[in-house]
DNA sequence: AGGATTTACATCGCGCACGATTTAATCGGG
DNA sequence: CCCGATTAAATCGTGCGCGATGTAAATCCT
């Protein structure tokens, strides 16, 4: 494929010009390398990704945590149910509305904040790039992800 | 956060400014937007990717298609009974050696592959970008997870 | 007021995905 | 040649993740 081309039939089949795949890939890879910094604090990636939207602001129901995460009350219901067992939210029926179960997070679960300090910092070395590279980077495929929802 | 700063401890712990999230929720994005596409072919987005590697070169074994897709055994091995059982693929030990399962697509596995020519073009139009935006975000992804494993 | 509809969450079944372990085959050194 | 080490898949247990469905509460509508 040359560059004034747009790509050929064949070129669009080899997996390595998927962008999707280019995706999916790295979304495993970033979890491999989240895992052994998770390790220390006994989460897993999906349960610090909860934690770091409750820790942003507490006291939400599981529909707006799933709005936020963009995943459904069927996979956060077990999700929050293990973070309950673990003992660092509680999940609690609205008084006024016993439609809504509202999460908050206990005083554990707001000391594992700290612990979890320097995660952010650690991924991004691992990412080796540069802050304002990640920035852009990050914007463009969340952009990218408003396309597809659309 | 202006221009010339680093970013601040505040703003690294605000999901939205994590990149692994934008990977992590597009790649959910780029599922569902797959999932109508592949239900006509009866396939599952990871059985998908295994039937790319496939038509781009058939008869491998279970480890080269898992390094390919940077998957292990413990998941290819039931994703690849499942494409078995569907009769897209043959799982045939390797007669020189026995360790090694080669798989290999059937008639039925290649005639799939002119049904889902179309696939590619319909994704690449629901991301909204031109062809070379695509390409070069790939790259820039690509790259990422090369840093992230390395 | 009260029956129909909508909303919020939970449950279920299925399919990834991984780490740890197991099984079987091959390889290598003495 | 044989025994220990290595390699390739498979198996097992746990945790997402979703669509379809269920359940109960709130809301709507006349």
């Amino acid at each position: 494929m040359t560059k004034a081309d747009s790509p050929s039939h064949e070129d669009l089949m080899k997996l390595d010009n998927f962008l999707c795949f280019a995706i999916y890939s790295t979304n495993h890879a970033f979890t491999r390398v989240y895992k052994p910094l998770l390790d220390e604090l006994d989460l897993t990636y999906p349960q610090y990704l909860v934690m770091v939207v409750l820790w942003e602001k507490d006291d939400q129901t599981v529909g707006s945590l799933g709005e936020r995460l963009f995943l459904e009350s069927s996979t956060l219901t077990p999700m929050l149910k293990r973070l309950e067992g673990m003992g660092y939210i509680s999940r609690i029926r609205d008084r006024t509305d016993e439609r809504q179960v509202r999460v908050t997070l206990t005083e554990s679960g707001r000391a594992l904040r700290e612990k979890a300090n320097n995660v952010p910092y650690d991924i991004a070395g691992a990412t080796g790039m540069k802050p304002a590279e990640l920035v852009r980077l990050k914007q463009e495929i969340a952009s990218l992800r408003t396309s597809l929802l659309r």
